[in-house]
DNA sequence: TATATAATTGAGCAATCGTTCAACAACTCG
DNA sequence: CGAGTTGTTGAACGATTGCTCAATTATATA
């Protein structure tokens, strides 16, 4: 009975998350967004209802394809290379914007507690959540010795990630030299 | 033969800082400054010129502000533990925001070139290369072992910090330990 | 093909954005 | 005290903000 959608749904958010990963919750405009979602006003708020909508979805599907990209790289070697293959990936050419935009939210947005900031706080959590687990797995598998802990090691590796994605975006850093630097930390682990 | 000003400049810019280093450049309206600084359109226009001359004042401000208390650091002790002391002293409670505002800044508006994004860089090179004579100087004291580079070292240090001050932001983060661990690392230098 | 249902359009809403400016107030100097 | 200079005020500007809605268009079913 009814008419379908003239667009694609997925395709629309990934756009949407290209936009306000590089511009930012406040940097994109809906002017902005209507032009690079080729929508118009009506068709965008029936689809999505809101800016922050759209925003929380984008939010959401950040975080998710990080985590799927982090569970293929440990499905296909150790813990811990995965882990340092992760970090390196950070130092690659590619993607609309080098810092995390989990992060660039959060300062973006937080300090007033914002519905945007928790929620990318708790997608934070997320990330931390399973690098913890990897690290308790190269633990458990004696990829890292017994004596550290894996919760610290997490928060530490994510902070590590947090800086050199920040550095990332600043010209003349040497990125991939700074991401080696870091992976190597990783490997003082074994002992 | 003129009137004199009814305010004191440098703690207007110092209010400034405060709410811009918080809310951000987009998230800081001309309303909420002319709250801040007790100020009405036509005094402020008189005194700064723009919301964006005043944000380039605030951000000049914070940067000279950190230098200072590097350099009170160095001043009292030797090279390295006044960069230890520096790092732990993100961890401590108080200040406006915890995220360097630097970061913030490069964060939000980089990306497109804009003046204040190209501002905020110089300002964190300015910082790197105050660590960098500071390594050096930790080298040239034996402080710090031969092989190392004091460039790279830097350069680190200062990641390690983005990437501690942006977690220290995250409710349920504790700082303080983060902060001890790159600590730490700066004590295996000697080696 | 007629009908019901939903997607799309685009003009335009109220609110806020950063900013301007003519009028007014206050102070210093002659 | 009067003249000259500068700070201060607050209304209001045009532009942009996120968003609404009546009208229109397209499609899947009966």
């Amino acid at each position: 009975m009814p008419r379908a959608p003239a667009y694609d749904r997925d395709a629309l958010i990934d756009r949407a998350r290209d936009l306000f990963w590089t511009r930012g919750w406040a940097g994109t405009s809906m002017k902005d967004l209507e032009a690079a979602l080729d929508m118009r006003p009506g068709s965008f708020y029936a689809a999505f209802g809101s800016k922050d909508a759209l925003f929380a979805l984008a939010l959401d599907r950040y975080a998710a394809d990080g985590a799927a990209a982090l569970e293929r790289l440990a499905e296909e070697t150790t813990p811990l290379t995965a882990l340092r293959r992760h970090l390196l990936s950070f130092a690659a050419p590619g993607g609309p914007a080098r810092a995390c935009m989990l992060v660039k939210t959060l300062l973006e947005v937080g300090g007033r507690e914002d519905a945007l900031s928790e929620r990318a706080n708790a997608l934070l959590d997320g990330m931390e959540a399973r690098f913890r687990a990897l690290f308790a797995a190269a633990q458990a598998s004696g990829e890292v010795a017994p004596h550290h802990n894996p919760a610290r090691l997490a928060r530490r590796y994510q902070a590590d990630i947090t800086g050199l994605r920040a550095s990332a975006e600043r010209p003349g850093v040497d990125a991939r030299a700074l991401a080696e630097e870091m992976a190597a930390d990783l490997d003082r682990l074994a002992a």
